[in-house]
DNA sequence: CATGAATGAGCTTTCATTCAT
DNA sequence: AATGAATGAAAGCTCATTCAT
């Protein structure tokens, strides 16, 4: 029942979340609210009012690219090829975490650090949303045998991770990606080649 | 260039990097000095006479852990299998990353933040094991085109990240190392079977 | 004077109220107005409008038993004998603290800090009861002499403080009236048993 | 084992306590640390250190009266009169109350608020000690049946605060303990006089 | 060298009060 | 009139770091 939020408090808001996305931008994610008060020229008492904890601050500031990530493991589920699906959805996740670095933060943490119901729900969708793809890369016999969905979260953010490592994150994301997905394809069942692999 | 230290001295620098030690096993990697101190049963000056910054305690804490790595490493560049090198040196990166937070930590940053010679030292050597291995897989067109070392040290450090966002990063590691290495080796030139992929 | 005030008006009125009532039921009288606002569904604004200071509001909680406080003491002054009408008007003084904290609070304040002119009236009209009461039974000689109107008042506000340290006040208030009641007494004149006293 | 404080930290500790005397004493007795440390011109860590909270540093501040009391207190155990020893007592309580708000505070709570073990055992003591002075009046049945040793320590905080609410208190002291003495002595059982009362 | 007291910046949190809607 | 968002002053508290002893 949110009900819509009065202009001017629509305005902070959203002053408060520009002023905290270029804080974290700044590489600095710990999101001190009372200097990002500051530096929104508004009281602290408006940014608790909107936000708070600063786990409510991050998963706002997460909730744009989440919703955009959610709409690509969407489109993941409705492709024809179960693999494509795969690579998709893991693309997404891990473009949105590079892009976003709250988003990062939110996918690497579990449901009970969540604020907002939102983030549980999005993360809920997100998750039944894998599962599909999942399970019919797994029907269909492309995916390593013993990898859960955890897995598959766990090793996105971990390559995420790794991008972030890298003094160009951009121009190795798809490396990275290649790599991860070469590593979760289903190993050759005739593998003749190379036996003791 | 290390001047003995007096026996006194010695021993407190080992009560204050056991006391860390216990703490970071609780799962506090931010090492607050004075609770380190408190607990050590040492004054807050004596820790800061050893440990000038937090970083210099974290590398202090990462020393062994790192030795024991470096040992492995060396071993990583004897065997006959050029495969088996890089096998055995990201399961122990990885292990050891697992086994001590805070050599996964120094592992994840780079030499500039180096606050000992020592560290940045290791940090040259691993990385020029690294670079044999890595080398010798090359040569025998084992690892796939484009990986330079720092990916590899991204990744292994992402794939650490992956484990420890499982519940039990113990029984996960061998499966996300399987993934890995599955990812890292290069793809088959003959690849008849999925030509899509 | 008092304007009718509109029937949404007077609602909101009493809502606050009882309320605040609520809130220091739960023995805290310290009044946040913004709480109050939460938890009776109406905006701060409305509170300030009826109760522009914690005070206005303390004393409009204290009005009901204020308000019976005045029946008691006139009932005090109407009796045949001069002892009973001390004894009836501080048990009233008693209970009516005991039974309304925010009337204690108004009672062991002076009338400067009267918020609402209702209250310094009241306190008038008390004052001129007592007065009665006090002079009747001093001019019968049951009084202890030097005793002045104030002291009786600060000395009934005085055991209701008693009374509340106690962990059962309920259980303890007529015993320490009687305490009460006994020192005020004029000591007896004839005292031969115990001269020194 | 209370080693000797560095003469710095005793200097700041009395500052402290000094400052904070001077707060209370302008009628302030909410102890704000921060705004002490300030005038006390000495940081707020420092104020932590010495009293971690407001109640430890209230108890501090009310240590010296709380000892003259204790010194009083075994005073009045040393008499030949039992009333004597009530008498004294309870003026003892009565000034060092009016003496020290810190003191009157400290008086009507309980041993579960406090902060320092000295308080609790001063607390301890002095009940110790009132109980024998108890003991010793009820014995010499001049003491009012029914009165328990913690009904005498309410109603002696009660009289305190009544005389709190007078405008000049020192002035009244004396009355009112002449009042509460005379309202706890037993009643004449020969009574004849005034049977109804 | 060791000690630990002192410092003070920095963060969180709460509320009384104002004022735009 | 009513609303409730915004404000910002006050505290509270924690810690990294310095420095007198």
């Amino acid at each position: 029942m949110t009900t819509t939020l009065r202009a001017d408090a629509a305005r902070n808001r959203e002053r408060v979340l520009a002023t905290a996305r270029a804080v974290a931008a700044e590489g600095d994610l710990s999101l001190p609210l009372n200097e990002i008060a500051r530096r929104a020229g508004v009281g602290v008492g408006t940014v608790y009012r909107h936000f708070p904890t600063r786990r409510a601050l991050l998963e706002a500031l997460a909730a744009d690219a989440f919703a955009t990530l959610l709409d690509q493991a969407r489109a993941a589920t409705r492709g024809d090829d179960p693999w494509d699906g795969v690579e998709l959805l893991l693309r997404a996740f891990l473009r949105g975490q590079l892009d976003d670095p709250a988003l990062a933060e939110v996918l690497s943490t579990s449901a009970e650090e969540d604020a907002i119901a939102q983030t549980t729900a999005g993360r809920e969708e997100l998750g039944a949303l894998a599962a599909i793809v999942l399970a019919r890369a797994t029907r269909a016999g492309r995916l390593r045998p013993g990898l859960t969905l955890d897995d598959l979260q766990h090793l996105v953010c971990g390559t995420a991770f790794a991008a972030r490592l890298a003094d160009a994150p951009d121009r190795r994301v798809e490396l990275y990606l290649t790599v991860l997905l070469a590593g979760l394809r289903a190993p050759d069942p005739t593998g003749a080649a190379r036996p003791a692999d």
